[in-house]
DNA sequence: TACTCGTGGGG
DNA sequence: TCCCCAAGAGT
């Protein structure tokens, strides 16, 4: 074990990688950069991550900034990386941290478990890289090189407490967020999810996986559901200063507190168009556009179908949303797939 | 426990 | 083209 221990840390002084919330191997980097890039980087790579962790810093240097910054900015700025509760959430801890804790994060596990959007991958990332704390967070690179360096065959999720308690056991105590990174980085570049590059590891004399020859297609995992499509319009209403009609989408769910082109219910089975066009944000006679805009979320794929009316004050009944001009739009936080439909509309225009 | 919740890139 | 996956959390 010990000898497991010196080779991943050895590997690590010698091949990690230089990330802008990193310190130097054995220094203590500043806890808001690492709570920060933890939670961008969710289910996120760290290459998307970059522009978006400079971004952030550049407009909000600590977490009292961050704290006393508008949600909307918060979402704006974050507009493109997804996984928009996260935003949110970003923004309530750090006015909890602001507020209750004095600016300062807790520096322990079970103290940053209770902020919001931090659960246990995120508190033990913190409390062992930020406060050197022997925590040890387990995230799906860490699930995989123990998986295999283990050969466990236990299909995910099933497995994952027999992979904490092992990864546990593993964590050096003078250096558990170096140790950390550094099996998350062998996870990135070398026990890669395809065509693990076994062969350069610094694990591969220990590796019961690779000496069996399954360490490729660990870790075993359930199948996913097959996604469904759902369908729906977008209502592009252009007023006749040539400002269009957008409104902000409800606080939680998909998309929560972003911006978007009105639209329909978004359908497993399209309904009667009579039925779709009387969720439009006015009446009106609306023209098809031709074509439609796709996009797939995390559980299902969506088509909306444009359409598209002329909007005039003196004629009709003002409708619920913002008007904006086209480049106006930048001032918004627009989601991915509005963007698409944005794209769509001027073009087919 | 099982869903919900984005997006972009790679094979 | 399609499926998988990426430093998961909230409900």
């Amino acid at each position: 074990m010990k000898t497991l221990r010196r080779t991943m840390l050895d590997w690590y002084d010698r091949h990690h990688r230089t990330l802008p919330w990193r310190s130097e191997p054995g220094d203590l980097p500043n806890p808001y950069h690492v709570w920060l890039s933890e939670i961008m980087l969710q289910q996120t790579t760290v290459i998307t991550v970059g522009p978006y962790f400079a971004a952030f810093l550049a407009r909000w240097p600590t977490v009292i900034d961050l704290a006393n910054a508008e949600l909307d900015d918060v979402l704006h700025a974050w507009q493109g990386l997804g996984y928009y509760a996260r935003a949110r959430n970003l923004h309530k801890c750090a006015k909890v941290v602001a507020t209750d804790y004095d600016g300062r994060f807790p520096d322990t596990e079970d103290g940053l478990l209770k902020l919001p959007g931090i659960g246990p991958y995120t508190a033990a990332a913190v409390s062992a890289i930020a406060f050197n704390r022997p925590s040890s967070p387990v995230d799906g690179n860490i699930e995989r090189v123990i998986s295999r360096l283990f050969a466990l065959e236990t299909p995910l999720p099933d497995v994952k407490p027999e992979i904490k308690e092992k990864t546990a056991t593993l964590t050096p105590p003078d250096r558990p967020g170096d140790y950390a990174q550094a099996l998350m980085d062998l996870g990135a570049t070398i026990c890669t999810p395809r065509n693990p590059a076994c062969a350069i590891c610094p694990w591969q004399a220990f590796c019961e996986g690779r000496k069996t020859g399954i360490a490729p297609d660990l870790p075993k995992k359930r199948k996913k559901p097959a996604k469904p499509t759902r369908v729906g319009y977008a209502f592009w209403v252009q007023r006749d200063d040539g400002k269009i009609l957008i409104r902000r989408r409800p606080e939680t769910g998909l998309l929560g507190g972003l911006y978007e082109v009105p639209g329909s219910v978004w359908r497993a089975i399209k309904a009667p168009d009579a039925i779709m066009r009387d969720e439009a944000p006015l009446k009106a006679d609306w023209r098809e556009l031709g074509g439609t805009v796709g996009h797939t979320f995390t559980h299902f794929h969506l088509d909306i179908t444009v359409l598209v009316t002329r909007f005039n004050a003196n004629t009709a009944a003002e409708p619920d949303g913002v008007w904006t001009s086209i480049d106006g739009l930048a001032d918004f936080a627009l989601p991915t797939v509005m963007k698409k439909v944005v794209r769509h509309a001027l073009k087919h225009l």
